[in-house]
RNA sequence: GGCGCGUUGGUCAAGCGGCUAAGACACCGCCCUUUCACGGCGGUAACACGGGUUCGAUUCCCGUACGCGUCACCA
């Protein structure tokens, strides 16, 4: 059987040249946890950073992992973090198509091309599981590695199950480059003659990779360190092949303690896990973005970046050896800074919903509530149990009218109280400013300190020890009428 | 077990032969203040260990320990 060159040269025609290009290749298995979304990241700061093209590629050579909707989670995910690709399979692209699995033809083809060179061999056995558990491979073991390419063909013909494998070399040593890692050496004989082509005539990770990567153009593989071990063997591949090496960049894993690695298993949070528990987007980028990269120099100091800012100053030389560990704290902290950063309008604009979860009143307005909750939320979702009493009055006890530091206990806050309610029946007007003056002219003529008269009337008017904002702007926000009804329920609370 | 990789405070990390070893989160204290926050100021806390090389090692080399990865017809 000769081989068809015409179709080797038309796929290298195809390549394009020049620009860096670069892949985030995920596996549709409905998920994305913390740590791809971070190589997704990196992978396309490179291709922005470069001024390069960023491609997406679904790999679904395991039939048996699919999961219904999960690429569609994958587009999601991208499109929201604005994490946008140039090729794939959606927009398409000159290297197309883009899904592995409608690629099968040209992986057999250059697989069997493999075989014609050399490199490869066609496998007949069946492995025992006592053969896979040993861990142990024995090239000189395998009688398929010694069958001549016309009689390894005979029996392919006669309709004989078979896998490639690669033909790795018996001795010598092979190194590869790696931008994060620097160079590593590893015996030829540690390397077992991995398979290419398995026996449902799909490609495995490991060759379907370097075919693609090839094909599309690739200059810089990023992907998980995990990957470091079989480099040697994809290095000889593209020796093999003739083909230029890519650049690769291995990145280090996220860590959800010291020992596991961030996953679905462990209940650790996917990115949209984090969405639902009130996390912004840019947050999350920042976050996971410094999660195993640091600015270096000049930058070394800085934190906060845009999305736009990073694809500025990101550079591969920043990225870290070592695995980080997801601390959701550290994600809290970045999180309120953006929720800080934000205009007013647009923090109610997110914070809206969470404060109608728990305040349905339509009087209530909830601008006004959500500029008190700005300085004060880390997340969204804690909203609702923040800003509930302005719905209801919540039931409380009266020992949180006692108070050191603003020298209030019960006998005060009710003398407080008392002179409260029909100085702000008489308040000229329901402002900010009209409520304030009011009662720090109430306090003042009562001659006790601003705290000792704001103490009770938030108390009364909040039922809560600890609320978004001051008693005026409480008292504000309630509206008179409610304000006086339960300044008056305190009162009550107070005399019983 | 073989091979590979890694190791700066609790966490993320800067450092790339000479520094009082940055900064951030968390934690603690003070200030501000109408509670809680925000903000401001300050504090506790680290180079895994042992050998080299060097006038001098966090930094370079070699071991040890610990950790991680890999050794699938999974990716």
């Amino acid at each position: 059987m000769a081989i068809d060159k015409t179709y080797f040269d038309a796929m290298e025609a195809k390549i394009p040249h020049g620009k860096i290009r670069t892949r985030f290749a995920p596996s549709p298995t409905g998920y994305m946890h913390v740590g791809n979304l971070r190589t997704a990241l990196y992978t396309w700061l490179i291709a922005r950073n470069g001024g390069g093209t960023f491609i997406l590629r679904i790999e679904d050579t395991d039939q048996g992992r699919l999961v219904e909707g999960a690429t569609d989670v994958i587009y999601r995910t991208m499109a929201e973090c604005g994490l946008t690709h140039d090729e794939g399979p959606d927009v398409g692209g000159p290297v197309a198509p883009y899904i592995q699995s409608e690629r099968r033809d040209t992986y057999g083809k250059y697989a069997r091309l493999l075989v014609e060179l050399g490199h490869a061999y066609y496998c007949f056995c069946e492995k025992t599981e006592s053969e896979e558990d040993s861990g142990e491979f024995n090239r000189a073991a395998d009688p398929c590695r010694a069958l001549t390419l016309a009689e390894a063909q005979a029996r392919v013909d006669a309709g004989e199950p078979y896998v490639i494998r690669q033909r790795i070399p018996e001795t010598g040593t092979t190194t590869f480059h790696d931008a994060i890692f620097g160079d590593i050496t590893v015996e030829n004989s540690t390397l077992d003659d991995q398979v290419l082509l398995k026996r449902d005539g799909l490609p495995t990770y490991n060759f379907a990779n370097v075919i693609d990567d090839h094909l599309m153009g690739i200059t810089h593989v990023v992907r998980g360190s995990e990957y470091l071990s079989s480099a040697p063997k994809y290095n000889l591949l593209y020796q093999s092949f003739g083909w230029e090496v890519p650049t690769y960049v291995h990145c280090s894993p996220v860590m959800r303690d010291q020992h596991n690695k961030m996953s679905k298993r462990h209940g650790d949070p996917s990115y949209e896990d984090l969405k639902a528990q009130g996390y912004l987007t840019e947050a999350i980028l920042n976050y996971v973005a410094l999660l195993g990269w640091s600015p270096r120099g000049e930058q070394a100091e800085r934190e906060v970046f845009s999305l736009a800012e990073l694809a500025e100053v990101f550079d591969i030389t920043g990225i870290s050896k070592s695995p980080a560990i997801f601390d959701i704290e550290k994600l809290t902290h970045f999180n309120a800074l953006y929720l800080r950063a934000m205009t007013p309008e647009g923090f109610h604009a997110v914070a809206e919903p969470y404060i109608r979860q728990a305040v349905k009143n339509p009087a209530i307005d909830t601008k006004a509530i959500a500029a008190l909750l700005q300085a004060r939320c880390e997340k969204l979702t804690e909203i609702p149990e923040k800003v509930d009493f302005f719905e209801t009055l919540p039931p409380y006890g009266t020992e949180l009218f006692t108070n050191k530091k603003s020298k209030t206990d019960s006998e005060v806050s009710r003398r407080m109280l008392e002179s409260a309610i029909p100085a702000l029946e008489e308040a000229a007007d329901w402002t900010q400013d009209a409520i304030h003056d009011c009662l720090t002219g109430l306090a003042a003529k009562l001659e006790v300190k601003n705290a000792t008269l704001m103490w009770p009337v938030r108390i009364a008017a909040a039922g809560r020890a600890v609320t978004p904002g001051g008693a005026v702007e409480i008292c504000l926000i309630l509206g008179r009428d409610e304000c006086l009804r339960r300044l008056t329920v305190g009162l009550e609370m107070l005399k019983g």
